[in-house]
DNA sequence: CCATGTTGTCAACGGTTGATGACAAGTCCA
DNA sequence: TGGACTTGTCATCAACCGTTGACAACATGG
């Protein structure tokens, strides 16, 4: 994942973000609690005290990471009458959750990790004090209407959920091409309903 | 909570089946990280020893816990057509989250530690284990169909979804009753969709 | 080449967790 | 009543966690 061998340059600036990078690849296929400090550590090739003293604490850490996201707006970037079938498209294809390398993507991550911090109280603190208005607010003002700010919230539930039942399936492995898309079809068409009024 | 004040009739099958109960609502209410040995023996007004005893391990508990719930089945008894709206009315109003003595209901209670669980690779490991079996098989059966197996994760990763979205939006607390239904109306027909061949 | 500040390592701490085995309290039957 | 078995408690353990402060390695400017 990491490749670096050689010992490492001594640059704060580039540690700092390779943490932050390494940080941020853990927290969205981890829960906030199984992530360690060593492991974070140990991806970037450096000693857990280190981030200690670069970030304060793990919960620290962990607001940096929510921070450098592009959050919400991953969701909002295209039309909107393509919003549902966008958004299905990444969940069930390759892009949201498999996490390892995934290349140029990087999208929706911060939707994987509201999906990884959800299930702990601590992590789910942090992102409802540090991230709503970064991540809702956005969708709230993009989908518009009374009952905006609720229904940005079910979309993000939808996602997640509709994330969940991707890993339950192991990625759809069984299914056939013609299944998965009348699958995200459907996705496609709840999403949109969501957003449509 | 747990009323019982008086120092407890010394009866091991009463204190194992007051274990599993606490442990039930705990595992519903928090992460499995979460749940702490101690705690679950606060509930019950016994020490954490015994519950190792009885049970073995945590992750034993975890499984005997799993193992009562009358998971799956509660999705599927009552009639295909209305499959959709009863249980996002389930999920919608006051059935499925609040755990706090949530009266004779204990319905989804299966689905809610799923949800719980779902953060942490430990939990998750057990119940895909443990509980694929018991809660998916009956649902994949009821489903039926080609792609039954995977439809029933969707459905459940959906209900899930659902559930933290009503989570991350208080309950849904800021919408009026119309709003309120017509969310649900959506939901089930999402979930009516992926039930319908 | 030395002094100084930066960057990173190391060993260790206090706290919490799940688990264990010895022991006390209660129950029951002969 | 007294022994035997069950039921529950307590002190304690080892492991792990995030965090800390002392120290080593390196770079840099004089």
């Amino acid at each position: 994942m990491v490749a670096c061998e050689a010992p490492r340059a001594r640059n704060a600036n580039a540690t700092r973000q390779a943490i932050l990078e390494a940080a941020l690849e853990r927290f969205s296929a981890e829960s906030y609690e199984d992530v360690g400090m060593r492991d974070i550590a140990r991806d970037v090739g450096v000693d857990a005290a280190l981030i200690s003293r670069y970030f304060g604490s793990k919960e620290d850490l962990f607001i940096a990471v929510l921070d450098q996201c592009k959050n919400g707006r991953d969701l909002t970037d295209g039309p909107r009458e393509t919003f549902g079938e966008r958004v299905a498209r990444e969940v069930v294809y390759d892009e949201l959750l498999p996490c390892a390398e995934s290349g140029p993507a990087e999208k929706l991550r911060g939707l994987s990790i509201l999906f990884r911090a959800v299930g702990s109280s601590k992590a789910l603190d942090v992102v409802q004090r540090s991230s709503d208005s970064r991540f809702f607010d956005p969708l709230t003002d993009w989908i518009g209407g009374e009952d905006a700010a609720v229904r940005a919230r079910v979309v993000a539930g939808l996602i997640i959920g509709m994330s969940i039942g991707r890993e339950l399936s192991d990625g759809y492995s069984s299914l056939t091409p013609p299944q998965k898309e009348r699958l995200m079809q459907r996705m496609a068409i709840a999403l949109q309903g969501l957003i449509d009024s």
